[in-house]
DNA sequence: TGTTAGCACTCTCTACCAATGAGTGCTAAT
DNA sequence: ATTAGCACTCATTGGTAGAGAGTGCTAACA
């Protein structure tokens, strides 16, 4: 766009030097603190008149005439696809990674609670994780178990090597070979196919068919479509909340409160999380960009993870405009490549 | 004790309109506010006299000297043991309390969380809640299910009608007639004993005998310590923490960052919920006579829930020393005949 | 003898004001 | 084109005076 063509390289590292000393110290930062910190060869004044500049194109503002400027949410744009440098993660902070990812994990959900936990670790911001989501699951076999007399747990199998039970209690008693018709029957009927594809009418059939109770099989499919409904849909995780009541920028105890509240409803995170242009493998939502209202002076990153090809779910961190975002960018990419190998090793290699 | 006789009705009087009002308004209260609110009969000047004796006797003291009284920890315990009145819910919190038990919950920590929510909702303060904690579980029996070639559901069944399953990947390859047999072996060691009846020597005999891999008879054997693990610890919820921010006594953001942090670790949680007197049914914890530091300043009210004879977690709720006590009490009251019902629906009525 | 009105006193809180200082924009010199 | 210098702006800080709420004490009262 014409944008990138509106700065010159000098007003560039003007830019990037206010960015980099706003985003380190909170404060409006001036001609005068430019011009010392960052050797960039200029005198307070001229840096000034290039101030005036860049807040007349609108990449900083001025809180009042006689502070120093602050960004922009244009200007953290600007500075996220131009000038932001990515430094890689510290050494001690690879090896507290590693040490938190030590203990096997076997469960998905939990590999991606640790997940979150890291990353608000390692950042300081608040993470959000969203789990593996499998839409239209394809149903490899479905297997029911007599617990007792009266119970029945139902185990769903699916393409991907994802297993899910769920626990049912009957009003009749079921004998065993009640169990075996049923678990025929059911895996005549699902075996390959997605929910959508089986219709109710098939399973009516069936019902005829095999001479048992309506209301087992109703049960049995009920919680069989319970099963395939969380494998499809996704949990979020989010960690490290209370992070935000550490900067500056929330310290009005209403504002941080509305914003922890909002941070708390389920819808809010889906739209933070949701695979939106799907092209890109990093996506940066800063500020006034954010749909909802309430996180109009937050910016969230979030990333892609899962194959190459198929991405499973969504990675994220939330934070202040004014976040470290090289570094979000860098703990991110770490993290993301490690939860990719994990996930494979708790799924297995077969697609 | 000997606590009890030092007041007199008057002074009782006196301490409870003071109590009321302050945690009603968080603001000193001065003895024209008593007088003119309260109607005891008695002009200021008396009242005044009467709180230099409270004051005296530790049940309130001065933030500085010409200001009103506030209530001390003996003052709230005083309140707590002699003056509290517990009014019934109103009808529109019962109806909303039912409205959202409506729809049907089936698995128990779902139940707990929702119940957890609740709680915090209608009390507008912290709640957190134990789940069942099934000390010294029976395994009643044990199921192997052959997921895939080289996975294994192995599902516990336990006395109360409590099942836990977990799913375990093998580095063999197993068939049916090998799950069959580790099935009837683990049966047969396991059923009707508790995992520390289960002594690591019977299990090794009963490899020898049936001939399959020590690596697959191991990972099962942990599995289904996991199981039990599982049944026999409790998990927490807590729910509402960002309620903390609404009271004035935490508008210092420091002190409410320190709190949320304190809440956020499990062992904290642990130690408010564990069973301490095992003879009273609720129990008050109040600013210092919390073991926790940074607790000091908040107060902890917990019940019992379970069956009269047994009981199975706790239901508490958290917050600042002044806390409407008599409303939380009557909430959780009301809340944990709920939620046993509920149990009960769940777990069924065998014992 | 218990209760209360009155009063002097204490201490916080708020409003207001002046001084400080960081930062700017503009002009003139380099 | 750059920069030194200067007048100007405005948030922030510290200090002070006054208001207000509440107390303790004394003296009067039922």
């Amino acid at each position: 766009m014409a944008m990138e063509k509106e700065l010159n390289d000098r007003k560039r590292a003007i830019l990037k030097s206010i960015i980099d000393d706003y985003i380190q110290s909170a404060h409006p930062v001036g001609s005068r603190t430019i011009a010392r910190k960052h050797e960039l060869g200029l005198g307070s004044a001229t840096i000034r008149n290039e101030m005036a500049d860049l807040e007349e194109l609108g990449y900083i503002t001025q809180p009042h005439t006689s502070a120093g400027r602050i960004p922009s949410d244009k200007g953290y744009r600007f500075y996220v696809d131009h000038l932001m440098q990515i430094h890689n993660l510290a050494q001690e902070e690879i090896a507290s990674i590693r040490r938190a990812m030590d203990e096997r994990i076997e469960e998905i959900n939990q590999l991606i609670k640790k997940v979150s936990v890291i990353l608000s670790d390692i950042t300081g911001y608040t993470s959000v994780v969203m789990s593996p989501q499998f839409t239209r699951a394809v149903i490899k076999s479905v297997k029911l178990v007599a617990v007792d007399e009266k119970r029945l747990l139902v185990v769903v199998l699916a393409t991907g090597g994802i297993v899910k039970d769920k626990l049912i209690k009957l009003n009749f008693k079921v004998d065993e070979d009640t169990v075996a018709r049923l678990n025929q029957a059911f895996n005549n009927i699902m075996a390959n196919r997605t929910m959508d594809q089986i219709s109710k009418t098939i399973l009516f059939d069936v019902q005829k068919h095999i001479q048992i109770p309506d209301l087992v099989v109703m049960a049995v499919m009920d919680a069989i479509e319970d099963c395939v409904r969380k494998i499809e849909t996704a949990d979020i995780y989010l960690e490290g909340i209370t992070n935000i009541l550490n900067y500056p920028e929330f310290s009005d105890l209403i504002k941080a409160r509305e914003i922890l509240d909002t941070l708390r409803e389920e819808e809010v995170l889906m739209t933070l999380v949701k695979k939106e242009s799907s092209k890109q493998y990093f996506e940066f939502r800063i500020g006034s960009e954010n749909e909802i209202d309430e996180m109009k002076n937050l910016s969230v990153i979030t990333a892609r993870y899962g194959s190459e090809d198929k991405s499973l779910g969504t990675i994220g961190v939330i934070g202040p405009t004014r976040m470290a975002y090289g570094k979000v960018v860098s703990s991110i990419k770490y993290i993301r490549e490690l939860l990719n190998k994990e996930i494979l090793k708790i799924l297995g290699d077969d697609s």
